[in-house]
Parts: C-alpha cells; structure tokens; sequence
DNA sequence: GTGTAGAAATTGGTTGGACCATTGAGCCAT
DNA sequence: ATGGCTCAATGGTCCAACCAATTTCTACAC
C-alpha cells in the first residue's frame, strides 16, 4: 500500500535547498508572521545562488501562502514557518451554478458542526473571552449598519475555528468561504441575506460557553440550515435564469 | 455584507495573465494529464514575456501539483486544469507525531459520516450495486490477504463518496488520506491496524441501501472512532520517542 | 538490414547583469 | 505640521548566455 517514501532525487534541486536554508534561518531567528525577511538580493547573495533561484524559491512559498511580497518593500512572512512542514496543495474545481453553491455549504455543514463541538470541549477562559469580544464587535456591527456585518461575522467564525484546536478546519473552511463567496458576484437574490442567522451566533457562543458539545453542534447546523434556505429561496426567485 | 469587490489592483500581475492564458489554451486544446504543453520558449515567445516570467508561473502551478517538469523532455500535465479553479495549500504544521495524525482524522470523521448520510438519501439501485461490488471485493481481499486490503478499503469509501453527489467530498477526503498515510512512514504501531474497522463497512452500507441517512452517519462514526482507537493504542505503546 | 554507441538537438535549470515600477524614508519649501 | 520632492531600496521583468538531463538522429560495425 505505502508508496516507498523514497523520492526519486532530483539532481538539481537548488530551489529546494534555498527553501530549507530559509526555514532554517526563520526558526533560528524565530521570526513569525509580519516579520520581513531579507531581501532577494541579499539572500542569493548569502547563499551563493541567482538571485532568480532566490525568486522561484520564494514564489513557491508565495504561492502556498506563507509568504507575502510587496514590491518596493520586501517580502514578509505571513504564517508559521518550520523544517517540517507538511504542504498539501488541493485544487477544487467549482462551477458558477446553483448546486456549486450548495455543494460548498454541504461542506461547511459538516466541518462548521464538528468545529463548533471540539471548540466547546477545549475552549478555555481566554479563547471564550476571544470568542465574546468578537461576538459582541458582530452584533453592534449588525445593528448599526442594518446587516451589514460580513466581515465581523467571519471573524467571529474563524474564532471559533482556531479554538478547536485543529488548524485544518479553519484552512478548509476559509476555502469553502472563498469558493461560496467567488460565485455570490450577483447579489440579485435574497436581498436579507444572512439576517436569519444571526440569532444563532450567540446561541452557539452560550453552548461553547457552557462546554455543551452537542449543543454546539445543533447551533450551527441551524445556522447553516438558514444559509442553505436564503440560498434556495434566492434560487427560486430567479429561477429564470442561469439555472444550468 | 461583502467586503467590497474591490481588490487592490495590481499593477504588474503578468504570472497570472501567463497562467491564465495557459489554463484557456490547456482548454481549449482539451489537454489531460499525462499530456506534453508549449516549451518554456515558445510560450514565452508566443505570450510575449520573458522565459523568466513564464518559469515563475510555471513554479507555481508545479508547487500546486498541477505540472511536472522533467528537464531535457519537457513540461507535462499531472491533473485537471481549468480557468476556474480554486486553489487551497493546506500546510499542517508539527511534523511526524500522534497530534497531525488525529487532526487528519477530525477532519474525516465530519465529512466521512456528512458524506455516508448524503449517500444514503441520494443512492439509486445503480450506485447501491456499484458499492455492494465494492464492498465484496474488499472483503473478499480481507480474509484471503488476512487483513491486507487497504486499497480495496479506500475504493469502497470511495464510491461512498462519489455517490453522494458532492464532488468535494472525494477531493478533500483524499487530501486527508494522503496527509494520513504521508505521517504513516513507520508502521511500528498496531499491528493489525484497521481490523477493528472491518464489520462497520458492511453495516455502513445496509443502511445506505435502506436510505437510512443517519444510521449511515452512526456507522461511519464508529468506523472512524475504531481507527482513532488505534491511533491511540499505537501510540501509547510507543510513548518513549517522538511524542512531543 | 540490424543494433548500438556516440554526436547533435531539444528542453528544463541556473547564472549574471541590466532596467522598470513601486514603495518608503528623508528633505525642503510652504 | 503639511504637502510635494528627491532618492535609495526592493520586488518584477527582461535578456543572453551557459549547464545538465533527455531525446533524437546518425554513422559505424556486424
């Protein structure tokens, strides 16, 4: 079953070799996110390399999202870097329909609900007064712009997503958020969306709260359940177009 | 709700338009894996750029697993490429221990039991034969291979996963399948690992096969839960190294 | 004719140097 | 202080080579 972990060495792999010297470099200086590292020049200059070497090296990271450049200041980190790091590349193909849509929410109805129960059985003191505060930033933005509370609302699911303590159901989720979000270009559906979720927001914070998991878990799938309606009831609305 | 469709305008942005252009002629030529693409100078002839920044964007589709150089042949296709596409690096941070292993399986253990209910509702006599074939091919592996049988085990939950009309589900639950079995470099553990899990797949698909979703949901549960249950054994076992 | 070793062409990998576009810091006049 | 200016630093692009692995072609021996 196991495919030999033997790598077929590549002869040249200087790519490689900068990556592992510059993760190196970042444990050692214990640099984190926000941090800037040194500059192109200097690195191919350090390591003996091109400084193009240097380039696909780092556009490799780019394009994992560890790092960030910015032209005429430098590059920065923008996660947590280390030797071993185990990168995972997934591509999802998606579709602008309807069914995409929901296949999206299918997804995020079942990590949303096991996320939200882990959450509840490892919560602390400090991540539930982390959740509150961004609970209470989402309710005073939902009521003072009239709904207009998107981007507080995510953050106060990702919250919830660190806290579980896996790291995978925030990466996962925020894929399925981007994938959802790419096909709502056209607004022309529900004009409330996302009102009918919001009550549901402090209902799951009281069962992280309490440590209730179960509870937890029946929180957030209501709150997906609403989605899932805005979504079908928006479908239906203009049900004359771009069905296919 | 949205953050502005505004996203900050790039003025240079030539890798995307070079991988852009690319993915519409990958398209258009309705090229598949295994198939050759344009030498790094031609396509930069073609595309007016530099081979330098035709390589940086190759880089990135290479780093994302869609490519694969081979020097001295050429570049060749390794997956599906299309212009919508979302691409999602997932990096586990932490390495070889006990805890990426267990995170992989949370992550399983919501979609593997979402995706066994969605097939229960969704499966016709058609796909209800397809996974009964299935099934018996794995048993049948089981007992003749005392226990060996891990391939045919990941076709059965693999036709589990087709069935239930959401194309995320295979997607996601092979990258965590890789993840697993990429941390499973040492079989040191539990010797007869997934034993345990043997009977759930048959009681798996009885509930499929009388559309009882959450029956489905329940088995799959516990499949998984055996499976942690081994993890675990495995790792108190040998809770001398590598346990930090 | 056939097979094989070696030359030649092809192709990705690397190098060094140059220039452009953007950013940010320092400076100066208002 | 503020706004605009210059100017150095930095990432982005380009070019023209050369290196290294692979493939293809060719000529020679049999």
């Amino acid at each position: 079953m196991t495919e030999f972990g033997l790598s077929p060495i590549q002869a040249t792999a200087r790519d490689d070799a900068v990556l592992k010297a510059l993760a190196g470099f970042v444990m050692q200086e214990a640099l984190g996110p926000g941090h800037k590292l040194p500059t192109e020049r200097i690195l191919a200059e350090r390591l003996k390399v091109s400084r193009n070497t240097v380039r696909e090296a780092l556009t490799r990271w780019e394009g994992l999202g560890l790092v960030e450049r910015r032209q005429g200041s430098g590059t920065y980190l923008k996660g947590a870097v280390s030797l071993d790091m185990l990168h995972m590349p997934l591509t999802l193909a998606g579709g602008n329909d309807f069914t995409s849509l929901m296949q999206t929410l299918e997804i995020r109805r079942a990590l949303e609900a096991e996320a939200a129960a882990l959450c509840a059985v490892r919560a602390g003191q400090t991540e539930i007064a982390e959740i509150a505060r961004k609970l209470n930033i989402m309710e005073q933005a939902f009521h003072t712009r009239a709904g207009m509370s998107a981007e507080e609302d995510w953050e106060f699911h990702q919250s919830i997503y660190r806290t579980s303590g896996n790291p995978l159901f925030e990466q996962i989720i925020a894929a399925m958020h981007e994938l959802f979000h790419r096909f709502w270009e056209h607004p022309l559906g529900v004009r409330d969306f996302g009102h009918a979720s919001f009550p549901f927001h402090r209902t799951i914070f009281e069962c992280i709260a309490a440590h209730d998991p179960e509870g937890a878990r029946a929180e957030a799938l209501k709150l997906i359940a609403t989605v899932e309606d805005d979504l079908k009831r928006g479908a239906a609305k203009l049900k004359l177009s771009g069905q296919k």
